[in-house]
RNA sequence: CGGGGCGUGGCUCAGCUUGGUAGAGCGUUGCGUUCGGGACGCAAAGGUCGGAGGUUCAAAUCCUCUCGCCCCGACCA
């Protein structure tokens, strides 16, 4: 391929909307275009890098058995009815509708199980039939509350998603132990790194999740990992020791002590200098959504640890939940928002606490009016009992929950996420099989995601540096450049013309620049676009010589003309390792 | 959706406070000189100042509305 046959057009400038690296680098270099608020056009280049990785996406699957499809954008909103979520996406304003001529509504789609389920499910009648899994490269739509970063969060994505149908429990566990193979495999080869987390569920719903994070400081989830351990959760759904607080002591009697405009946990502290925030208790009062109501509760929290929301979310199956409106806390609880506690709450409000407060005595709470604060409540004795569940947030420094090891904190681009679905949406939708034992069976389903065009964003946020990207060669949309410097030179244009012959017959991908430009402005476009393998013929090439620039780390190497092959060679190898 | 900010040649931005002939750098085109770190000279093209309405003798500039985009918080590959 010749560069001057291709599209490529690089900017002097950072573009202005640009905040994170790899956003900044592929616009800056060229390789994708803004459209739209979340949508990009992806030039030549970019389309390469793409098709790269989706071609290893392919491989590995497809090793495994896997069959690609491919599933319509439009969908009917009949199909997603039948799994009862066109109200739920519609009412999140995540998805894109439109009407067909007739009338009818459409939407574009933001995920396809609903679609995958209702073609399996037509497809294969019969335990005998499994184990399946289909899988497609496509196109999605959401229209996402705040885009952002180029790539890595836009309203138009490319997704790979995968879909297991099994007869049972068993089959399930073999399709998510293969996915996670391969997913491993593929993110093996396209030279990220990557860690496999434990993950929360979340909307998709099912059992089991890990998600396939890429670990860089722009990434938007945070996950805390131990080394030792292997242990490694997004911060969702990430458990670890419960940090020590002093013990209550017998129980005393309940006092009340006016603590006028005390409201936070650091001004309680200040204000009772002998009580710590290990023996206070929090009450934060929440607005919970399920599906058919509204409901205000309230949720109680050890003085020096946080709530989860995410844990908070499963533990009352709510659809979301949010901090309630000072408004609504006074309505709840009679009092200012910050004097709100278990002592005389309203039967009416639900009440929960973490499991951090179980069985402790003397704590130091709100009672539901404004100025006042108790010392030695007892749950059960001076308010009832919560609902006690694992609503804490874990953090960093924390003891890994098996090993007591302290957790780290990291930042990841969550690249892939593995599901355990189950039932839920062969129920939903009434998809059933015929078992051995004669009935009609929901499928057991497994579903899986890659983020085809956030992953090369990924791994420029990852591989980079302050000249440019530095692209790893399986992705790279070239593995080498070969690049002559003075056009007018006619040594430098023929010698750069026979390398770059002589390294596509040795099998490597390689684009040879023609185009019309100073030395200069070639080393800074090359730096810039970072092709692994930069040849550059110039004022030696009289003399057999070029030069040999390996894009990671910069490191350039005089070279003789006939050595070009083999080094490139070399140097591909050793870049893949 | 809440809070903040920005819309001026292809790109990055100045001009707006204090209304009075639309600017710079980069890029693009032509000619010439260069040819190892985004070269230089000369010449040139290219702008409904996001859009609509208003105030005014006069609006990029002031007012109202609207659209688009970006950033900070709740969703997700």
């Amino acid at each position: 391929m010749r560069l001057s046959q291709i599209l490529i057009q690089t900017l002097r400038e950072d573009p202005a909307d640009a905040e994170i690296p790899s956003h900044r680098l592929l616009a800056r270099a060229g390789f994708i275009v803004k459209t739209a608020a979340g949508v990009y056009t992806y030039a030549p280049l970019m389309w390469r890098v793409v098709k790269k990785f989706a071609q290893i996406v392919r491989e590995e699957l497809d090793r495994e058995g896997a069959n690609e499809v491919m599933l319509p954008i439009i969908q009917p909103r009949e199909l997603w009815e039948s799994s009862g979520r066109w109200e739920r996406y519609v009412t999140d304003g995540i998805m894109f509708t439109l009407k067909d001529r007739k009338g009818s509504d459409m939407c574009l789609g933001p995920t396809h199980e609903e679609v995958m389920t209702d073609f399996v499910s037509a497809q294969v009648n019969s335990y005998k039939q499994m184990p399946v899994n289909c899988y497609q490269i496509q196109d999605k739509f959401r229209d996402e509350i705040r885009p952002r970063f180029g790539l890595m969060r836009g309203r138009e994505f490319i997704m790979m998603d995968a879909y297991s149908f099994d007869a049972d429990k068993q089959g399930l566990d073999v399709a998510y132990q293969k996915m996670r193979d391969a997913y491993c495999r593929i993110f093996d080869r396209c030279g990220v790194d990557y860690t496999v987390v434990q993950a929360d569920s979340g909307a998709i719903g099912g059992a089991g999740s890990e998600e396939f994070m890429v670990i860089a400081d722009s990434g938007e989830d945070a996950i805390l990992f131990c080394r030792e351990s292997g242990y490694a959760a997004n911060v969702e759904k990430a458990s670890s020791r419960l940090p020590s607080a002093p013990d209550g002591g017998e129980p005393q009697p309940l006092e009340k002590h006016e603590t006028p405009d005390v409201k936070t946990v650091a001004q309680l502290e200040a204000f009772f200098p002998e009580w710590v925030a290990g023996r206070m208790a929090k009450t934060v009062i929440y607005k919970a959504t399920f599906a058919e109501e509204e409901k205000i509760i309230a949720v109680m929290q050890r003085g020096d640890l946080e709530i989860n929301e995410v844990k908070l979310v499963n533990a009352i199956d709510a659809l979301n939940v949010e901090l309630a409106s000072d408004e609504d806390i006074e309505k709840a609880t009679g009092a200012e928002t910050g004097f709100a506690g278990p002592v005389g709450l309203s039967e009416d409000i639900t009440l929960l606490a973490d499991k951090s407060l179980k069985g402790r005595a003397n704590l130091l709470t709100g009672c539901n009016e404004t100025g006042f604060h108790c010392l030695n409540v007892n749950l059960g004795r001076d308010a009832r009992e919560p609902d006690y569940h694992d609503l804490r947030l874990a953090r960093a420094g924390e003891g890994d929950p098996e090993t007591g090891a302290p957790l780290q904190e990291a930042r990841g681009v969550e690249v892939g996420h593995i599901f355990k679905l189950g039932t839920k949406y062969s129920e939903a939708m009434g998809a059933t099989f015929m078992a051995q034992n004669g009935k009609p069976t929901p499928f057991m389903m497994g579903c899986y995601g890659i983020g085809v065009s956030r992953t090369p964003a990924a791994a420029v946020e990852q591989h980079h540096d302050e000249k440019g990207i530095v692209w790893p060669v399986p992705i790279a949309p070239f593995e080498c450049v070969v690049a002559f410097l003075d056009k007018k030179r006619k040594e430098q244009v023929e010698l750069a013309e026979q390398l770059y012959e002589d390294l596509r017959a040795a099998g490597v991908e390689v684009c040879l620049d023609d185009r019309q430009m100073s030395p200069g402005a070639k080393f800074k476009d090359h730096e810039l676009i970072g092709l692994p393998i930069q040849v550059f013929v110039g004022r030696n090439a009289a003399d057999g010589k070029v030069e040999l620039l390996i894009r990671k780390g910069l490191q350039k190497t005089d070279c003789s003309a006939e050595e070009v092959v083999a080094k490139v060679c070399d140097a591909l190898a050793a870049g893949r390792q």
